[in-house]
DNA sequence: CGAACCTTTGATCATACTCAAATGCTGTGG
DNA sequence: CCACAGCATTTGAGTATGATCAAAGGTTCG
């Protein structure tokens, strides 16, 4: 989310840094701020019972911590995030931002619309993760952090910078790591794309999608086809 | 969510009916109304690229139709909404219901709540579904449900009503009908809970819980357990 | 320079899918 | 009321995707 200069220095905030790991936000507690990651990586993970890490997403310089924050009120969160990389966040008072977002400003379409992206995201992800196999997962998964490090101006000349190991991507997709390792290296074979010294390079995109979209040979078809739902463009 | 009388009084609205298989929503058009379920089962699906179809969940008599819509403005919803019974549907303005969640009354910690809700149970969803077995899965899910059922005063003396078809399960949890078949009568034959005549019975919870909660062998642990930060209390 | 972690590879195994056919249920028209 | 069509469920035999376990190289960093 942007804001735009002048409604910003009206708002109480702060910023801090994080080392690589260190929590950012806790898992089942509440929060009364909101957040913006202003450098470095995060990670939103959910731990389930019996030890197992889910991790919902990455999230890139420009995205916001806590989108949920502004609409659950005082309930508790349902995931924690911790920083993936060195990491700095601006914290905003999540009441003023929430007074902001009552006029007509451009703040309230933008809230709006990445509301709507991360809601979209996640059923989107819960539906990928479901309905296609490993190598769509990966696909579908690289094309839309593409998607937002492009509309973040992230792009790097030869690729985007990619810090995640392979066993959070696995943790991300409900892969092993061993396996994620295996389906890259098929990927890679076929000259789709590299991960190579943190850097992420892809080579042809169009089968990059081509993947995506095959359906696990289990579905069964149900009329025509459909847009994903994922917003494409940026929000005016 | 409950709306007080007095309030509701002076909101614009109207009710419709739908018959089974009906679209309420369509899929990535915006709305500008809001509505809640007065009677019936609905359904939230998405149609994947290949016609796949990927169904969200189950909506109950009570059950908000679209929370999303109260923040995500005009932009298009990622899901339809379909009747799965016969069902009706009372449809308010979204902007009349926005504006009466900006005061602090009992509407506002309501619908906070099933936004915090509606956001872990999207995630929760996520996570069972790359991080536990099928037998998992349908307890999870079942559990969840149940859970919806009873907040709602839906139980009946000798269990629950449970229109969907295991078709329908099968799309919600990315399996095969005939793999539901055969983990419902698994459990059938543990005496865990059986599904007969579209009513659901549950035999044993305690262990019904057991099973959602054992993890695929495939997941490393990652430090202690945390609890699933599903809520489970009603909001007061 | 060593320790810890990450990645890769290989052999084996099981969960869940495929395809197919049989059975049961529901509603509709003769 | 019965016959039938159309779904939904069940079962079985065979298969494959992705997991397990293990061990060997690579990185990174102190």
């Amino acid at each position: 989310m942007k804001l735009s200069p002048d409604s910003v220095s009206s708002l109480r905030r702060n910023v801090s840094s994080y080392q690589p790991g260190q929590a950012i936000l806790h898992q089942d507690k509440s929060s009364e701020v909101f957040g913006s990651l202003r450098s470095g990586w995060a990670i939103a993970y959910k731990m389930l019972p019996g030890g197992r890490r889910h991790i919902q997403g990455f999230m890139v310089p420009g995205d916001t911590v806590v989108l949920d924050l502004l609409h659950i009120g005082s309930n508790p969160i349902s995931f924690g995030v911790s920083a993936l990389t060195k990491a700095t966040v601006c914290w905003f008072n999540a009441a003023s931002i929430k007074r902001l977002l009552q006029g007509d400003g451009v703040q309230k379409a933008e809230t709006e619309f990445w509301m709507a992206y991360y809601f979209g995201g996640l059923n989107h992800r819960a539906a990928m993760i479901g309905h296609t196999e490993a190598p769509g997962r990966l696909a579908e998964f690289i094309l839309e952090l593409v998607g937002r490090l492009r509309y973040r101006g992230l792009a790097k000349s030869d690729g985007y910078e990619f810090p995640p190991t392979q066993l959070q991507v696995a943790d991300c997709l409900g892969l092993t790591p061993a396996y994620v390792s295996m389906t890259l290296t098929s990927l890679r074979k076929r000259g789709v794309l590299e991960i190579r010294d943190r850097t992420l390079r892809i080579f042809n995109e169009h089968e990059l999608i081509q993947i995506a979209n095959e359906k696990k040979q289990s579905s069964r078809n149900f009329g025509a086809d459909k847009s994903t739902g994922r917003p494409s463009q940026s929000p005016k």
